[in-house]
DNA sequence: GTTCTACTAGAACGGTCGTTATACTACGGA
DNA sequence: TCCGTAGTATAACGACCGTTCTAGTAGAAC
């Protein structure tokens, strides 16, 4: 068997590490470079050798969030062949990821769609990125689930999944994913082959 | 007939009207005390004269928010005396403000909510306050629409219309106010008067 | 006329921001 | 051995932050 030797995290992916921590749960653009690169443990020279700037360690930061949200959806999608479950399975993600983080702050990309309102902004088109594919994604799965309207339904999905993430960021309501559940559930053809 | 003299708003409301401006449109954190200062045209210490810092005028911003919220909805929910129609109204509201506005950046409470890290900041209480009033008056709405569970669907509603606010700011879906009255309507009981 | 209040203009405080520059170290490959 | 790469530590830059302070002005109340 090989040994298990840790091969040390490169400079770039502490600064990735530190960035989403200190962002995710204080906010951006109440998180100074230097406490990035403090908790990283790496010199500033390496942040801007790496990313450039603030900026792009943002973007950077949010495409590594989105990489991590898609596998997470991939992975509770296939706990299942129910096609009608695979929908729903967004939301035993999302309950993952509540119950699992330290902080909760909603959605890391909304979150900083909200601090930022410069446009040209290099974290917008990676914001763009991620819910467009969250929407697709979902397309495809209620067209497997047998909506009549794929892209309808999935939009709707994409309003209640939002919702959600709001409710239980404000604590808006109680029980606010077993209600996502239901009220998604409700959207999707009912189970008829028997 | 009386003069319509205007009263000239006091150096408070100034205040009050440049920090809406500007804490919307381009967040709380990014905007200085200068800035409000200086769009209120007003001398930097009669903003801690009114207000004792940036922290309780974020309060107060959010605090006027709320009361024209509350008056925009009642207006919505009063040009209908159908107990449905009275339900759907918020969504009226909603497009009203979002047509309205110069620059549409969601939800002002959801916003703070997110830039706000500080659970101790005198705007928390000013957001829960808001987002409970709504909660409340659609539990209220629902039940004059004669919901069974007139609690349960109010919350359901409210995951809808936070889910439509996400959906407004970042372009998510196609229509999702129509969206958000079809789903809101379908969760409220049929008119089965006839 | 004096006093009180609300307001103005402007400077200064210490602190933090993102960014750049300087100088040094360790190491792998040619 | 030399060179390029990737990293380190530290200092400095100009700009802006929220806050406090000083000093002066206009008007109403008494």
């Amino acid at each position: 068997m090989t040994l298990d030797q840790q091969p040390l995290p490169s400079a770039r992916d502490r600064l990735l590490t530190a960035a989403g921590e200190l962002f995710y749960v204080r906010g951006i653009n109440a998180t100074g470079i230097d406490a990035v690169v403090e908790r990283a443990g790496v010199a500033l020279a390496t942040l801007y050798k790496q990313f450039g700037g603030k900026d792009r360690l943002v973007a950077a930061y949010l495409e590594e969030r989105d990489h991590r949200w898609r596998a997470d959806w991939e992975a509770a999608i296939a706990t299942t062949t129910d096609p009608r479950q695979r929908v729903v399975a967004i939301f035993d993600a999302l309950e993952r990821w509540w119950g699992t983080e330290g902080c909760y702050r909603g959605c890391a990309q909304v979150d900083a769609a909200v601090e930022i309102t410069d446009a040209e902004h290099p974290a917008i088109a990676a914001i763009t990125r991620h819910k467009t594919h969250l929407r697709q994604r979902l397309t495809e799965l209620t067209r497997e689930a047998g909506a009549a309207e794929p892209e309808q339904t999935a939009a709707d999905i994409v309003v209640i999944y939002e919702g959600t993430i709001t409710a239980l960021l404000l604590q808006l309501v109680p029980e606010p994913l077993q209600r996502a559940r239901r009220l998604t559930t409700e959207l999707l053809p009912t189970d008829n082959r028997r």
